[in-house]
DNA sequence: ACAAAATATGTAATCGATTACAAAAGTATC
DNA sequence: GATACTTTTGTAATCGATTACATATTTTGT
């Protein structure tokens, strides 16, 4: 039983294909009557959109798609729900692909773009090779594309993030709230935009609230859970310890408290530890984590429905170029007095 | 700047379209001259194929979906980064759509494949209503449906899965082995196909090494973190309490351990658990967890396989109906002798 | 009642690739 | 050199929906 098409409908509803497409996509130009007759006529012939043809038309690919990093990152999968929704509820897909998968093929981005299977690209991976983000930006698709959470600093794409700096200032000012004042930094990954920036506003907090911060007080790290374990073990090795560690990363908490609790270091009685995102994880922890929040559904709708405004109504209004979202204070047992 | 047709290429190479698309697409039946002469041709337009229009006349979308219960859980995306590789290998684009969102929006699944936007589906939610699955099983692509990981008993689909009974057994086994004989379970969600699997499988493995098994000792959970902080409370609250625990899940035992530490019970002095699947956090948790592995990308993968095989050559041989992958132990620091 | 305007519908071209069929060019065979 | 066969290329139909334009129908105003 293949599927029927519109000349189906047509010829059941006795009217033009013309009027079948006008009265499905275009309600209003079609009288009352006919738009009965031909919505009858869906219903018996089964009739369902064939969307190869109708993108082939119209142009357009009716779908979006996503870039990560890693799709194995469960830091990423409310964000794709988030964008998920957004996209369904106006008929779009979501396709996904991974950049480093990409990369490895030596597939080009901006096909998906050119080759019509989307219409828009959200990218997740701010650390994008620089040829790669030279050929996005001089493609004709360019406004097309979006980069959320992450971004790249010297291209001009539009981009939703969260509030990075703000956030971290929050996070010092809860560790200097609650006493201490000699506080610690675990890194993002060297080169990374978050990471980078939360640096920045880390050390720039502290000059204003006129701390001490010793050089060995900023311990490289990459996000992950290992990198944390390291840090763990400089944190153990230093003469002068920080009292306080804000982390530019939950896993990075995670791993820097699993290490110390190896050796024997309690959190937070021995030192206080914040990370940043709550993760899922976070609440569960032991000791359940303190953290700064981002909403990271809000993000992937935020994304969206950026996106899909400039997609199909391509105004002035809808070039905005960045939207930051806010963060909160998570306050749970990681942290505590000196 | 456009992008340039097909049209634009046999112009420039001086032949037929019909000569660029069999140049490209079946270059054999094309002379070596001619070949190059197109190749060329390519090279100086710039030529991209247009997806929508060789879907539309090849009635094949180039693309699968893939359907999950709760995009936000990071369980699947180890799953996902193996169906995608094997995806973007051949060509095909992967959509992503989660059965939740699904259900609520009345959208139905099938049209998925009735209006050509995916040549087949891989489902990775065993749980979908009843009604949702005898469409699927009645819809004329039925044959292009395959499930991965979970599974629907009563219907006939194709799918992937790890080997939940044997690693089940396993599971006891070490434990067994270790010196336990008074052996809790903690389940999955009712109704659910691997949630149900393991607890058969537990029940009569306890028999077979004729060890008692008291009804308290089955508690039941749902594969999440806040399941096992309540199995934990009933654990604490047993008279006969068993001294090892196999949880249906990583998220379970990790849950277990959590609540069990804020009542100062330690793991595995108190209590040995173990968790199934061992997923990426199953190595940084304090303890480090004892678990059943499966690997979650090759089950992608190999689902991605078989899909594709059905898709590309629909014979005979490909109807394989059931691959079942080995699962191994990984011992860690969460169990050890009563 | 009639012209003008507004509304509703139909005709046919179009999007860009693939492919059945026809035709042409090249090779082999006797 | 004619015939049969193989290889290569071209012509034109096709996939199924959308839409510019033309035409038919109804409504409005005077």
């Amino acid at each position: 039983m293949k599927t029927s098409t519109l000349q189906d409908v047509a010829r059941v509803a006795n009217v033009s294909t013309a009027t079948v497409s006008r009265s499905l996509s275009n309600p209003v130009v079609v009288s009352e009557s006919t738009r009965r007759r031909v919505a009858d006529a869906v219903k018996a012939t089964g009739y369902r959109i064939n969307h190869a043809a109708r993108n082939l038309r119209t142009q357009r690919a009716h779908s979006v798609l996503v870039l990560l990093p890693d799709l194995a990152n469960p830091f990423f999968s409310a964000i794709l729900e988030g964008i998920s929704r957004v996209l369904a509820r106006q008929g779009y897909s979501m396709l996904i692909a991974s950049t480093q998968h990409v990369h490895d093929s030596g597939e080009r981005l901006i096909d998906y773009l050119d080759d019509a299977r989307a219409d828009g690209m959200i990218v997740l991976d701010g650390g994008l090779e620089t040829d790669v983000v030279e050929m996005l930006s001089a493609a004709s698709q360019a406004e097309r594309i979006l980069f959320a959470c992450e971004w790249v600093e010297d291209a001009n794409f539009p981009s939703v993030r969260c509030e990075n700096r703000t956030g971290t200032r929050i996070a010092v000012n809860h560790l200097y709230g609650l006493g201490h004042t000699k506080i610690a930094h675990i890194t993002g990954p060297t080169g990374n935009v978050l990471g980078q920036t939360r640096k920045e506003a880390f050390v720039a907090e502290l000059a204003d609230l006129g701390l001490e911060l010793k050089a060995e007080w900023i311990m490289a790290g990459d996000f992950t859970l290992a990198a944390g374990c390291l840090a763990a073990q400089e944190w153990i090795a230093m003469n002068d310890r920080p009292t306080a560690v804000f982390c530019a990363s939950d896993q990075l908490a995670m791993g820097f408290i699993a290490e110390l609790s190896r050796h024997d270091f309690k959190v937070p009685d021995h030192v206080s530890v914040m990370g940043f995102d709550d993760i899922d994880l976070a609440e569960q922890f032991i000791p359940p984590l303190t953290s700064i929040r981002q909403d990271r559904m809000m993000i992937g709708e935020t994304a969206a429905k950026m996106l899909l405004a400039r997609i199909v109504t391509p105004s002035e209004e809808n070039l905005e170029r960045a939207t930051v979202l806010p963060v909160s204070l998570v306050i749970r047992e990681s942290t505590s007095p000196p």
